[in-house]
DNA sequence: GCCAACGTTGGC
DNA sequence: GCCAACGTTGGC
């Protein structure tokens, strides 16, 4: 497995980090640590610009790190990783469903999602106040102006310094 | 709860 | 294909 990862990021160029949003009052890092497997479904994304990186670019071993926003103090919370690569997120297929999308169905799916497991939990969480002191950090897409992606790239040097402040 | 920023929709 | 109206996100 380690084996094929290696070919794999050696073929493709590229390691991989990414971060995704997630309200804690709906699905907090807890819930995901507490989840059978410790794994669940990224389900509910209706963005075309994340849709992409669910489908197309997010690979088995990827390290995610996941946020919680909309919450009194939003921060980065821990560490996740992809464990299922994109497949149609069925959701959208289910007329009761809040992320439902009649324009979506197995025949011709719109909107994609991965499995994500749990890693860790932070210490404590890195929060935007924080994040926002770190120069290493000023480009970040997180701590754009108006950024609202819920689900977004992150640079291999952002994901180095953001692991070594979780360790402090 | 406010509201700026942004994405999507749909009339034309 | 423009763009105004509308809905959503998410920090504050």
């Amino acid at each position: 497995m380690a084996m094929l990862m290696a070919n794999r990021r050696a073929t493709s160029g590229k390691v991989r980090h990414w971060l995704v949003k997630s309200e804690p009052h709906v699905f907090s890092i807890d819930d995901l640590a507490q989840t059978a497997d410790q794994t669940t479904h990224w389900d509910g994304v209706r963005n075309y610009q994340a849709r992409n990186m669910l489908r197309d670019e997010m690979k088995i071993g990827d390290q995610v790190l996941f946020y919680h926003s909309n919450t009194e103090s939003p921060a980065i919370v821990g560490l996740a990783t992809i464990v299922r690569e994109g497949y149609p997120d069925h959701t959208a297929f289910d007329a009761n469903d809040i992320h439902f999308d009649p324009k979506s169905d197995s025949e011709n799916p719109r909107w994609f999602m991965v499995d994500i497991q749990f890693n860790s939990k932070f210490a404590m969480p890195l929060t935007l106040d924080d994040l926002r002191k770190i120069p290493a950090l000023a480009e970040m897409e997180l701590l754009r102006r108006g950024s609202r992606l819920s689900v977004q790239p992150v640079r291999p040097a952002e994901f180095a310094t953001i692991l070594k402040l979780a360790r402090n």
